[in-house]
RNA sequence: GCGCCCAUAGCCCAAUUGGAUAGAGCAACGGACUACGAAUCCGUAGGCUAGAGGUUCGAGUCCUCUUGGGCGCACCA
């Protein structure tokens, strides 16, 4: 890349002059200001900080010592405190234009991930109900992360985990049982705190037309297997509907099939962090930050949450994964620390594990806030959002803003298929250039690569440096675990691609040029097509 | 009471991780289709970055406090 090249050149000019630094200091940045080049660097006011010296007087001295290969840095200058500034020649941009040509589908790839092996966990609901908007955002988010993590060269698994024990699945298979007494004739007691919803019902129906009306409370775990192989089906599809595909599903009563709670347990008790008190068994999270001890085995001899999650990480390091990312709901933020803090207490490196937590999402309708309670079973589902706005559309605006920023949904907006709306915006950037490179084969053009150097025009060069913002761009979405600044990037991309298509035609009598506006469509439509594939949005032919 | 996240244009949000004159979209106003898709484009207007201090060459970004909002603080997950 090109700023390995200048880097290099100002670490020689810097040794040149008898002050030697860091690599590690020089960094790069484009300057908002067009005026300012097509890369700044603020080596010089970071040095003289250090050095206590003069900022412009050192830049000088690098400036004075770099030897710039001229056909590709037009010229370097100093401004404002001290910053020196690079704008690249014309040639540069059409050599890494070409470049964007013949990389098409891999432009934007890198290889920086090395093969490691990283996992993302994400959605990991429960399997007693349909997935909810707020599962919708993390579904996004965690598919999205993954997506940029391949595209950096990890190896990447997405993962899926479940708690099929424990007090939520035994209240699950209840609200089964008590619906079937009541298809029964019987008046029962409904508990508040358990499933509510309609789909508790028909489950009941259907254990009731499979096994008769023998059944009894005795027969919990049938009424339990048959709500989650119900549930989870649902769940599948809804995320196939969502094109999210699981590698690895992974269900906490395996943990306790394979001794890993009991080991877990006794590896935290050796290393003195636990205790026994009231007959539950405490973790001595005190001694990490927290507030107060936690229980993992309550009085009753049932395991908390905490137990199987720790057991459960501990996996993933025995797995081999060099990156763990945990996307979570805020709901879930103090779930972790414990888990974090028992993990390297067990000598885990836990700082391999990174917890992304997301803030709510708020569904709009008519301006007006639509109201969404799980307990009451009246919230929008996932299933129902697609339904209304189509998977496309809920997966871009999942994605447009930074997780940790609430989301606010508009339906209104994502089912407008109008100028308003960012995912259309988007989508018809490159159905349009499909259309205009098929209006150029039915007139006959002869595609063969053109001068790329005929593309002079300002909106022609404001295209290019655009897209060859894109593979840095992929790059720091992937390592600071972003994909919003996908979706930002693509919007502008498709805005200045527009805004070139209105000022200059591309198909004209003048064949040259033609070809080589063709080939900067080209180049457009695979920048849009590899940001859309980013985010698992589709990138239409037609719309 | 304690912890995490947030506050930027009328609305919804960006801002290259501490950089130079804070930017898009929507809404408002004014323009552009007898040629490649007007689901588009061009222009105008809109800001004391919630408030107060601090750190430094430089702060929307970092630190402290205040105000306002979301989410947590179980022998639920």
């Amino acid at each position: 890349m090109i700023q390995d090249y200048l880097k290099s050149e100002i670490l020689k000019a810097l040794e040149k002059a008898g002050t030697p630094a860091d690599p590690a200091l020089v960094g790069f940045e484009r300057p908002k200001q067009a005026a300012h080049g097509d890369w700044s660097t603020n080596i010089a006011m970071a040095l003289a900080k250090q050095r206590k010296g003069n900022p412009r007087q050192l830049a000088e001295a690098i400036v004075a010592g770099m030897e710039l290969d001229p056909d590709l840095v037009e010229k370097t200058e100093i401004a404002g405190p001290g910053f020196i500034n690079f704008h690249l020649s014309q040639n540069w941009l059409y050599k890494e234009l070409e470049n964007l040509l013949a990389s098409g589908s891999t432009y934007g790839n890198s290889q920086i991930g090395n093969g490691k092996k990283a996992q993302v966990e994400f959605v990991s609901s429960n399997p007693t109900g349909p997935l909810t908007v707020g599962h919708g955002r993390q579904a996004a988010i965690g598919d999205a992360l993954a997506r940029l993590l391949s595209s950096c060269g990890y190896a990447v698994t997405r993962e899926y985990y479940f708690n099929d024990a424990g007090l939520q699945m035994k209240k699950l298979a209840m609200s089964v049982f008590l619906r079937y007494r009541e298809l029964l004739g019987n008046k029962v007691d409904f508990p508040e705190d358990h499933y509510q919803g309609e789909y508790i019902r028909d489950i009941a129906a259907q254990c009731r037309s499979r096994k008769g009306d023998g059944l009894t409370e005795a027969d919990s775990e049938f009424f339990k297997q048959a709500a989650i192989a119900v549930i989870f089906e649902e769940i599948k599809r809804t995320l196939a509907r969502m094109g999210i595909a699981f590698d690895v599903f992974y269900n906490e009563s395996s943990l306790y099939a394979d001794g890993a709670i009991e080991r877990t347990k006794q590896a935290l008790a050796a290393q003195g962090l636990t205790y026994q008190q009231d007959g539950a068994l405490w973790f001595k999270a005190t001694q990490f930050g927290a507030e107060k001890d936690r229980v993992l085995v309550r009085s009753s001899g049932e395991p908390t949450y905490r137990l199987p999650d720790i057991a459960y990480h501990a996996t993933k390091f025995d797995r081999g994964f060099d990156l763990v990312l945990d996307v979570f709901g805020s709901d879930h933020q103090a779930t972790y620390p414990d888990v974090l803090a028992a993990l390297g207490a067990l000598g885990y490196d836990a700082s391999r594990v990174e917890v992304k937590i997301h803030q709510f999402v708020t569904l709009l309708r008519g301006g007006e806030q639509v109201k969404m309670s799980t307990r009451k079973a009246n919230y929008v589902t996932l299933d129902e959002l697609i339904d209304e706005v189509g998977a496309d559309a809920a997966r871009y605006f999942f994605l447009m803003r930074r997780m940790e920023s609430h989301l606010d949904f508009d339906l209104d907006l994502a089912t407008k298929q109008s100028d308003e709306n960012p995912v259309y915006y988007v989508q018809y950037a490159h159905a349009r250039i499909r259309s205009i490179l098929a209006h150029a084969a039915e007139k006959g053009v002869a595609r063969a690569r053109g001068e790329l150097a005929l593309l002079k025009e300002p909106e022609e060069v404001a295209l290019i440096k655009a897209l060859l913002e894109f593979p840095e761009l992929v790059q720091g979405a992937a390592a600071a675990r972003e994909p919003h600044r996908i979706p930002t990037y693509l919007q502008e991309l498709a805005g200045i691609f527009h805004a070139f298509y209105h000022k200059h035609r591309v198909v004209t009598e003048d064949a040259k040029l033609s070809n080589a506006r063709l080939d900067l469509c080209d180049a457009a439509r695979t920048v849009v097509a590899n940001g859309l594939n980013l985010l698992g949005v589709s990138a239409p032919e037609k719309m």
